[in-house]
DNA sequence: TCCGGAAGTTAGACAAAGTCTAGATTATTG
DNA sequence: CAATAATCTAGACTTTGTCTAACTTCCGGA
């Protein structure tokens, strides 16, 4: 993923890649996310995809947002009581959330060891493990 | 808290404890929380509250559980995106989250190991580290 | 090219969690 | 008891997200 060019047309590769078909609204919706490379929310995706003029509904934006986590091209983000964040990194990482500002960063996976963890039951297994260090600023 | 018994009485101590003045309200919210051990919903809160008859208002619950927050008497687990769950367990400890059926359990701290985590900004302070296992059934 | 179904998008109604306000109740103090 | 502070309340309101039914676009076969 270094050095891509987040174009509308590398956008639509993208999504075919993950047995999505490539509309309009899918790919600005997936160039909003990518080209960012940022955590953003379904109101910030809605409304950075409107920018200029409304061409995306926001029914069209939650469905999309659904359908790009089922198919694996994103991340869900759980991390703010009140709104879920979309993650266009995919790779095993981790994340520190500064409480005050709502400001989100990454933690690359490959520094932190995670030990010790219980074995699950048999019929278990693993979606994901998420690692969340909240900070704010000292008083 | 080893063979602790949540009567009402010992209730407003541990409130008292935390500089909560013990209200009936505030009483009955906290022993549905540690009477249980359990990561409840404010909805389930409120459920188990008014089971006899109606005695707290939803106003009173979500401002109660607030003030139990800040007084550091209970956690807020963030892990649905549709509702906050409270803990009355504020020692260090992690959770497995059974993302089918909503069952959260406990993995005491003690077991597990995060090392590799960056160091922070000088002005910054950790306020806690949550680590949520996500589970589901093998297919 | 025309047709018909499948896939995708949409407006707007709806649901659920949580917040807020202004008035009522309760507790405390003098 | 009266005044004041603390707490509680109903219900309106906000926000995030879901749902539905109609509309549009796409696409393969006649
Ligand atoms: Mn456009
Ligand atoms: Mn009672
Ligand atoms: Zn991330
Ligand atoms: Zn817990």
């Amino acid at each position: 993923m270094k050095n891509m060019h987040y174009t509308r047309d590398n956008m639509a590769e993208l999504l075919r890649g993950h047995d999505i078909n490539p509309t309009h609204q899918r790919i600005e919706i997936a160039h909003a996310l990518f080209s960012r490379q940022e955590h953003l929310s379904a109101d910030q995706v809605m409304a950075i995809v409107n920018t200029r003029h409304s061409e995306t509904s926001k029914a069209t934006v939650y469905n999309t947002l659904k359908l790009f986590l089922e198919k694996r091209l994103i991340r869900e983000l759980i991390v703010d009581p009140s709104k879920v964040f979309y993650d266009p990194n995919t790779t095993p990482h981790h994340h520190i959330y500064e409480i005050d500002s709502g400001k989100m960063s990454d933690i690359d996976a490959d520094q932190v060891k995670i030990t010790g963890l219980p074995p699950l039951p048999d019929n278990m297994v693993t979606e994901g493990i998420d690692l969340i260090v909240r900070i704010r600023n000292k008083n």
